[in-house]
DNA sequence: GGAAAGAGTGAGTGTACAGTCACTCATATG
DNA sequence: CATATGAGTGACTGTACACTCACTCTTTCC
């Protein structure tokens, strides 16, 4: 059969990751609902069907962005045998870098922070990012400059990727992505 | 008299200086070039009279906002006393949050950071950040490692900014924010 | 004065895109 | 079978925007 009906419940979470992608190429603004729609494998009339809007479809993508993200810190939390606050912190580092490996997510943030003039996805960057911040904070136990170091090293790492500067071999590119975990070097997460 | 002839070499930079205020509003896709040609006074025919293309005028905008950054840095360095490689950076810290403290320059980085699927802006992007790296790291003698913390923390201000968690007062906004210097306290540059 | 060069614009053109609408088809249930 | 519900789409609309072009007005220089 040609066509394999499934429920709108069932659909939403597909385009929320096609979203993922889609936007994590090109941005907000760069992004277009067709562009989603052919990720998703539907038309573009349907997704509006599921999702009010562009702005609505892009917030539930960094929401769900933000969900993974948490996720992925509790696990490296959770696989490390150094409990101190920095050993806590080291692994949620790792399990980090290991979850960016394809870029979307991170792409994801860069371009959100860029689209921030839309209240709802500012809203949702600060959510986001306060999620996050809180979570890395009471998981690890570690002091408010260790946890600020953590994030911003966090931003470095973004910087470091979206300018492609880890196979770079300028020597400021290198000062900037030293230490820069790479996927290919991510400790294993269990 | 009702016009005021200026000459092409004349009138761009102030274009150029129009492009970095409206592109750092809404960015680079969501800035139009007839926003830049009101914010010049001039009209958006004539900004294509100057500028070959508006990907063409966004990488100008950026070169011309490293310029300042590089710029500030060494005034910062040259103003203090403190000579160590530490207090160098510190002090060019302090300088660049002077400069800053419009959100244009700041913002045009962030939205150029998401405008790196077009070459040319990827391209200038890395042209930027390499300047500022090594001016930053031959300017102070400071070690790789300390280079790297400053340019991490700067993206950090970066987002601090962007969220504008200053003004913020919920306990993870302050974690991230603190110490990130704000405008008003400022070191006087001279 | 007059001609050349350049500053500057109004009025377009072609295209792309967010969002809508009327519709078709599949499935479920009585 | 009949009818209702909901999945899913093609074709459209209105608008916005990058870029062009033909044109006018100003300045300069002989």
């Amino acid at each position: 059969m040609r066509t394999k009906l499934s429920t709108a419940d069932e659909r939403r979470p597909l385009v929320i990751d096609a979203a993922i992608a889609a936007f994590a190429l090109t941005g907000y603004r760069g992004t277009t609902v067709a562009d989603v729609a052919a990720e998703a494998g539907i038309s573009s009339a349907y997704v509006f069907k599921l999702f009010p809007s562009k702005e609505q479809l892009f917030v539930g993508a960094l929401d769900a962005c933000f969900d993974r993200v948490v996720g992925a810190l509790g696990r490296g939390a959770e696989a490390t045998t150094d409990h101190t606050p920095d050993g806590v912190l080291d692994a949620m580092g790792g399990a980090y870098a290991e979850l960016i490996s394809d870029r979307s997510l991170l792409m994801l943030q860069v371009h959100a922070q860029s689209a921030v003039e839309v209240p709802e996805i500012s809203a949702a960057l600060r959510r986001g990012y306060a999620r996050v911040t809180e979570f890395a904070s009471t998981r690890s136990g570690a002091t408010d400059a260790a946890v600020q170091r953590f994030i911003a090293f966090g931003q470095l790492c973004h910087l470091v990727v979206t300018l492609g500067l880890e196979e770079a071999t300028e020597p400021w590119a290198k000062t900037l992505a030293a230490g820069i975990r790479h996927p290919a070097f991510a400790a294993p997460t269990a």
